[in-house]
Parts: C-alpha cells; structure tokens; sequence
DNA sequence: TATGAATGAGCCTTCATTCAT
DNA sequence: CATGAATGAAGGCTCATTCAT
C-alpha cells in the first residue's frame, strides 16, 4: 500500500506563492525594503490575502529563511549520497552550496543575506537557530577530513564557509561550471592542486 | 613654513558628527532599517539639520562608504610601510582589514554589509567604485605572491577575501588577537602549517 | 392541548449563540471597537458564518439592541406583575432596571452605552425607536405618581432615568443589593426618607 | 508690571487646533470612530502632521479628557465666586456643568460619553484619574448641604450626577435655559419646590 | 449550514524631505 | 547654521464582507 501525499489544499498552494514571493523580494531588496505589497503583488494577490496565512511580515520571513536553510541542506544531503570518500563528501557539499547560490533560487540569497545581527532579538535567536543545523553539517565533514594535525579545523571551516558565502558577491552563471568552482575552493585549502 | 591642518569650521565638525552617527546606525540596522530621525537623534541634531550638510540619505550613505573603505585602505597601507616580504605583506594586510572589523570601528562594518545590488542602479555604480580602490590592493599584494604555478590567483584571492570578510560573522572580541587570525588564514591557503 | 416551544432549529440556537456574543463583546468594548472575528470568535464560529444569519454588523447591533430592551422591558413588567401602589411599582420597575445592570447581563448594559447619536441617522432612528416602549413604560409609571402639583414631572422622570443609567458608572456588584438602592433613589426624589 | 502671558507659538497654535478638532470629532463619532484624518481634516492638517504635536492617537485623546474637564472645572468653579450659600453653590455647580453641555462645546461632551472601562488598563487609569478633581467638587458642594440627617449622602450626591450627566443624551438647545434646569433638578432632590 | 480563502478599502503611524525663520 | 513645523506618500496591518464549495 502506498503512502498518499499530502493533498495540496488551496491554502497550501497560496502559502507556497506567497513565500517564492516574499523569497524573491527579499533576496533582491532585502528585508527592511521589501514591503508587503511588493510580495503580494509579485504572487499575485491583494496585499490583505497575505495575512491569511502569515500573521506578519517577520513571521513570513522566518518562513523563508526556514525554507532556504531546508533547501541548502537537502540538496547537500542529496549530493553527499553514496559518497564515502571525505575529501569527495565536502567538495560535493561545497558544490551544492553554490548551486543554491545560482541565479533563480531566491531562497539561498535570503539565508546568506539577511544577518541576524540587524534583527530584533527574537528574530535573530529563530534566525541563527534555523541557519545551525546547515553549519553542523559542514562541521562534521570537515571534522572528518583527514587534515594534518597543526591544522586548526575550526578556522579551516570558518575559511571554507566565509570563501562559499562570498561566492554570492562575485559569481555570475557565465562559463565555470559551479563544481569546478567548488573542487577549487577546496584543493586550495586543502594543499593540494586542483585538477 | 609649516602646513597648516585643516581649519575644523564648525560646518566640518558636524559633518563629521554625523557621518559618524550614520555609519554606527547603518552598520547596527542596515541603510533600509535606519532613518534620518536616528541619525540625527545620534548626532544630537534635529533631523533637519541634516540636510545642510547632506542633501540625502542616499548622498549621506554614500559618504559614510567612501570613508569607510578609505579607513580600511588607510589601515592596511599604513600596516604594510616598510614591509617587502610578500607573504608579510599580505598577512598585515589582512591583519588590518580584520582589525578595522573590531568593535568599534562601525564605518568598516558598513563597508561589508551594504551589498550594491540591493541599491539603485546609479548608488550600486558609486558603491562598487568606491570599493574597487581596496580590491586593487588585494589584487596586487596576491599578484606578487610566489605561488605554484597551478594554482589560479584569482580562486586564491576570492577566498582569502571570502574568508576575511565572513568574520564580521563569527568574530567576537575575546581571546585570540587578530594578527594570529589573519596570519592563520594565509597560512591555511598558503600551504603551510600557521605557527 | 399543549402549546409547543418552538422548535429549537439549528439556526435559532446559532442565532442566539452569535447574538450573545455580539452582546458581550460590544457592552465590554464599544460597537466600533468590536469585530466580527471577535464576535465569531467568542461564539465559536468563523467569521464568515455570522453572515448566514446577519446580513451586516449594523443589523446584529440592531438585533442586540432589540434583545437588550427587550429583556428590561420584561424584567421591569415580571416585577410590576400584581404591584398596584404607585410608589411601590416605580420602585420595583427601577430594581428591575438596576438588576438587569448587574454583571453577566451584557445585553443591559450595550442598550445604555450605545448612543444613537453617534450611528448614521438610519441605525440612530432604529435604536431610539427600540428604546422608545421602554421609556414610555417609565412615563406612565411617573405620570401615575400622586407628586405635589408643582412638580414638574418630566424633570422628576429625566432625574430619575439618569440616576438610574448612572448606576452603570459606579455600582459594583458588592454589598447593597439593587432593591435597597433603588428604593433609596426613588425616596430621594419622592421627598421621603429612605427606610 | 504686568505679567506676559505665554507668547502664543506657532506650535501652540497648531496644537490647539488639532485638540479641537479631535474634541469635535470624538464627541460626535467617539473614540473608536473618529480616525487621525478626519482629525486631521477637521483642522485643516495633513494626517502625517498631527504626529509632530501628539505622539498617538490615545494620547491626543487623553490631552483632549484632561482639556475637557479642565473647562468644566473651570466653569464650575467660576460660577461659584462669591457665592457661599450652599444650596445656591450647588445649583450654580450644576449649571455649570450644564453649560458646557450645550451644544458647540465638544470637549464636555467628550468627558461624559468616553467610558474608561473600554480602554486599555493604561488608558482607563488616566481617564478616571482626570475624572476625579471634577468629582471631588462636588462631593465637597454636597457634603456642604444642610441635608436630614437621614439622609444618605453618596446616593444623593450620585443621583444628582446621573441626573446631569443623563441631559447630554435629551438636552436640546430649545427654550429653557440651563439655569432653570440646573435649579429645578437640585430642589427636585432638595425637597423644596422648584420657583 | 458553515467554512476557507480572498478582497480592497482604510487605519495608525512613520518617513525623507522642505522651508520660513 | 540650525531649528521648528509641516508635508504627503507609503508602510504594516485589520476589517467587514463575499462566495465557491
């Protein structure tokens, strides 16, 4: 017997237009210049649809920031499936990462963009709480990697992540294909020459 | 004859008063999330006041940007006089941008989190000119480094810049100074173990 | 042959149901300042069902108003029931009145606060209407008072009206109980002194 | 040498305006009813404008409660010079209070018909607060009454409060004046016969 | 009958900006 | 130079109401 999915009501639908509008908005304005009637307007609704299913607009970008962490670790998790080999796990990890950075997925811009600093206190403790699941799982990978013993593992992670973060800054979807990109970034770090 | 300093009219002073304000407001709330009534409220002036000395936010804005990558050049190129070796010459360079990211220096903060692509097209132009002057060193101290011939400099820079950059993240002002941070993050990419 | 209740209907028990919520959410805050959300929160439906059994907030209000001198009216002529002395039936018909003020009796309490003044002419006219057998009920109990010829009896109605509609502001439900002050208020003016 | 009165400000001016406004707006649609623009409106500003002289809409209210029985009190205790007759300081009380029931006195209108209970804690306690200077008169003019001993001082000086607080509701301005209806009720409840 | 979902007007408030003084 | 006062557009959010199901 198979498992139904979970019928897509109406409100379920709308809910999903309403956050890839709201991602997209705030990925490309940011949070405090994005306005309600912007998000309403790219998903097409009236700016008072939006409280139907979100209370308010912090609540609704603590919804996309919660999706964009789950869409990063999803497809980290994808890309780490059947791989054994450490140094192979982390550099499929890093190209995932930096495929969620291509142009199109709003989601990840949001989550890299949006500090938690700049936030009410509330907000910041659900924003970091959300983001930490994605750094455990880098610290696991790198915690895995055989390193040499000098090297300190914590600000080789934090180097790793600061260098994919700032990806966003730089990287256009012209030419160098993201996994060549990410193989790099790691065989710097990790002394040897990228192939 | 001896060179005068520049005469600090009362106009210079309150223009720095406030620049002053506007950088500490940007760099805690972002440019969107902080108003003309704070920074004026911070500079102890009436918000009016302002626009004898700034005909707008975004001018103001602008300002602050210019003097914070000038504070961040001016700290590295004053840690590199006298320096030749290369490897030195980069670590004291990132020894000054991570200094210049230590609490308290709220104009490099801005510097780092004002993304010109969430800016109009002609405040986004502005905003990466201003910033391209630091770049060029970067570029410059990379270029001279001795590097194996395989490895691609400009991968090598982005990352050191990456690496840097995401401590504005992670850094909190308690234990390791900040020449030991940034020696161990060449060291990382340089291929070599960090003292 | 026996005289069946009416039928309780599904719709007449929702009816009432809304009805009562509506009572307590406006003698609590105001007509302006209550919702329908609130109102079909309290009665425990949605917002959108009142509908079925109201055409508008303004007809509810109507209908509570309705309800609520409807209520006075009958407690006033249940404790003039088989009173004959003059003095002895205004007193009962204000006891009846300060009794329908006591806690728990929100209908009272919306027909004293909403001012038809401040609704548009149409409602204003359909509330003082509603009011209007309720206050000649009190006309003829005034007009049947064997008081001294000078006296002026609208006055004498008009004291006693406001005395009575003041109780709102100040009684609370401790210590003397509504016979005793009713009876008090109508030997003030009766030239008497209270027992 | 005479004293200055407070030169008029420009903001004073304004300030005033806007507090009659807000004084006609409520009495006429109350609290709830009454929006910032038609306040604004109403004196002839722009909705945004009212901000610089009132920091809320509840606190413009509670500038126009404390205004309001200002006046009252005023009132009240202009007609009282010179007069030491308690019944004839009773009765000027009252007409006072009558007075600044007439029509074209909004502020009056407003103290009366604005119930505490329906405001936040916060409000309600500022509300009662303002309230009870007023009150405090009259005890005072009632407790001064050569009243019989059996007679209980609360309830006469309450019935008399509600008598006049009841006129905002009938009190129209036709025939009779003010000072016939105050004399009138007082001798109602003094046991005399009106002249 | 009742509900889930949407509507769009309108509310309180804030904002960057202006300008006479 | 600086301020007090005003502006008017826009922002987040709420509301009475509607209607297909």
């Amino acid at each position: 017997m198979t498992k139904h999915p979970p019928k897509p009501s109406k409100a379920r639908v709308s809910r999903q237009q309403i956050l890839d509008a709201a991602a997209k908005c705030i990925a490309l304005k940011g949070y405090d210049a994005t306005t309600m009637r912007e998000i309403a307007g790219t998903a097409k609704f009236l700016p008072g649809s939006i409280y139907y299913h979100f209370s308010s607009k912090s609540e609704l970008f603590l919804a996309v920031n919660k999706e964009a962490t789950k869409q990063i670790i999803d497809r980290v998790l994808l890309n780490l499936q059947g791989k054994t080999d450490p140094w192979e796990r982390i550099k499929k990890a890093c190209t995932a990462y930096l495929e969620c950075l291509s142009e199109g997925n709003y989601y990840a811009l949001v989550a890299l963009t949006e500090f938690p600093r700049r936030r009410s206190t509330e907000m910041a403790k659900s924003l970091v709480q959300q983001r930490e699941e994605l750094e455990g799982i880098f610290r696991e990978l790198v915690d895995d990697l055989p390193l040499e013993r000098s090297i300190n593992r914590k600000y080789w992670r934090l180097s790793l992540l600061g260098t994919l973060a700032w990806a966003m800054i730089w990287y256009k979807n012209e030419g160098d294909d993201v996994e060549h990109i990410a193989t790099t970034f790691v065989d710097l770090l990790a002394h040897k020459t990228s192939s």
